[in-house]
RNA sequence: GGCGCGGUGGCAGAAUGGCUAUGCAGAGGACUGCAAAUCCUUGUAUGCCGGUUCGAUUCCGGCCCGUGCCUCCA
């Protein structure tokens, strides 16, 4: 019997699909990346995870996987002068950095990020400003087919020529109009026309721009992924993925674009990641309560904790951070690490046949489980209840427990830093008071280096230490 | 106004037309050094009102509540 085919809920649709690529063995996917002038939010970040598994699942699976990630590092700089918030931005622009540097600078924090959330690097990294050429030659080509027209060196996507341009985000065009909240630009002939090209910025003091058949500007907003998308998987590909606020927009103005110049369709599934919210709904910087990696840390939190705590809630529903929640998220992390560990530092037994029988069974169910629309909730819970099951032996969890581990991503061990060589010695002394069975003075040592951040494991090898958290 | 998402036990969060995952936390116990880790046992739940049905948390209708997008936004 075939294993049940991979299912994923397209936007397109609105349903859940088989999926099925346009290549034998390979799929192509695009993923909407980072605006690289602040820091990445946890919210973020939830959607870079779910990317991150879903890659994971198909290379699993045994496709050639394509992952695809821009970098928009093209912007309107200055306009953030009044906004004032973020101080790396102040601090560079009081060093004189151009937004060059300001870019380079969040890109880089993006993927520290990404890397302490044991995400894999797409396997293509593209930054707007690299493929500004692209962009221009895919305007040209609209321009050419009818599809866009200039007012005062701007140019414009003509959505009156895309008859299905609603149809994406079930858009009702009329209702939307009445109630817009910002001022209709003057130079479009219909509000839902978006900007192809600008040589009249609005802002002033514009610092990156450059030379365009229409003038000396910057690229629209939207542009950007849909000229990098298919410069690098083509006029046609298999999956797009964005968080769920790109459907009424952007995703909407990058299929009206696209198939406005390829003329067919342009993505075969859209997969959109549903929001975290905080209590009071989701984080926003105006609110100043967006946290951030590094705020994680600062309450002690590790990092791969809340890619736990993501991989608990399917994608598509909204996951409800609290630091209680992290904190059951990194507590069930811990026990799975220390299983790990234990059984690791212990030798095993090779594997029975009913070690064999139960393995089979709790792959298959972890599978179908991400096959049916990514289910992580499901698949973890396949794992807890291999990891608790008193008919197979340990060699047998720790290899299903290694293998799911390439899927789920959770086990790579939290950014450790080296013990000083008087935490090396606290451990000695320790070793030798247990030899010597004086407890209270282990116990005192091991609490004293807790207080470091430093946590003992006492193994049958010897003692192991974990940075706290 | 339009387009979405959600309301399940203390918390998080799946699934399902009948027998309701999983994790964390709490309680009790085992083991151990009265430590750490691990293991076992254990209580509590499906927003409200109708309908369909032998039976609904699950399907249908209505309502209430929360929340997101419609402006760069994951």
């Amino acid at each position: 019997m075939s294993p049940p085919p991979i299912r994923f809920f397209n936007t397109l649709s609105r349903a859940v699909e088989t999926f099925t690529p346009l290549r034998v063995g390979a799929v192509g996917i695009y993923c909407c990346g980072p605006t690289v002038y602040h820091y990445a939010h946890i919210g973020n970040l939830r959607t870079y995870v779910f990317e991150d598994v879903l890659r994971r699942f198909l290379e699993s699976e045994g496709f050639k996987v394509t992952h695809v990630m821009n970098i928009t590092d093209v912007g309107h700089l200055e306009s953030d002068a009044d906004e004032g918030e973020d101080k790396m931005i102040l601090a560079a622009r009081r060093e004189q950095k151009s937004p060059w540097d300001i870019a380079r600078f969040f890109e880089d924090a993006f993927f520290a990020d990404t890397a302490a959330l044991n995400l894999r690097r797409p396997t293509i990294v593209c930054r707007a400003t690299d493929h500004i050429a692209q962009m221009i030659t895919f305007v040209k080509a609209l321009e050419e087919k009818g599809m866009a027209y200039s007012v005062e060196g701007n140019v414009y996507f003509d959505t009156t020529k895309f008859l299905t341009y609603a149809d994406f985000g079930r858009l009702d065009l009329a209702a939307m109009q009445e109630h817009a909240r910002v001022d209709k630009d003057p130079r479009k002939r219909s509000p839902q026309d978006f900007v192809l090209w600008f040589s009249q910025s609005k802002y002033p003091n514009q610092i990156m721009k450059w030379d365009s058949p229409w003038g000396v500007g910057f690229p629209g907003w939207h542009i950007e992924c849909s000229a990098m998308a298919s410069h690098y998987l083509g006029a046609r590909f298999d999956i797009h993925c964005g968080g769920i606020d790109h459907i009424p927009v952007h995703h909407t103005n990058e299929i009206a674009q696209s198939e406005g110049r390829f003329g067919d369709k342009w993505v075969n599934y859209w997969l959109h990641g549903e929001f975290l919210v905080l209590d009071k709904g989701k984080m926003s910087k105006s609110k100043g309560d967006t946290l951030t990696i590094e705020t994680l840390r600062e309450h002690g939190y590790n990092p791969m904790g809340f890619r736990y705590l993501c991989l608990t809630t399917h994608y598509r529903g909204p996951l409800k951070f609290s630091y209680e929640s992290l904190e059951s998220a990194c507590n069930a992390l811990e026990t799975l690490r220390n299983k790990k560990a234990d059984w690791e530092s212990a030798p095993l037994p090779s594997l029975t046949e009913k070690d064999h029988a139960a393995l089979d069974v709790y792959r298959g169910q972890f599978r179908d489980a991400l096959a049916e629309d990514l289910n992580t909730p499901v698949a973890l819970s396949v794992l807890w209840t291999c990891l608790r099951d008193e008919k197979i032996s340990d060699a047998a969890k720790l290899v299903f427990l290694k293998e799911s581990d390439v899927i789920l991503g959770l086990l790579k061990q939290p950014e450790s830093l080296s013990l000083t060589a008087e935490q090396e010695n606290l451990i000695t002394e320790r070793e030798k008071a247990r030899a010597a069975k004086d407890w209270s003075r282990a116990d005192e040592l091991r609490q004293s280096l807790e207080a470091q951040g430093i946590i003992l494991k006492d193994r049958a090898t010897g003692t192991d230490w974990f940075v706290k958290r």
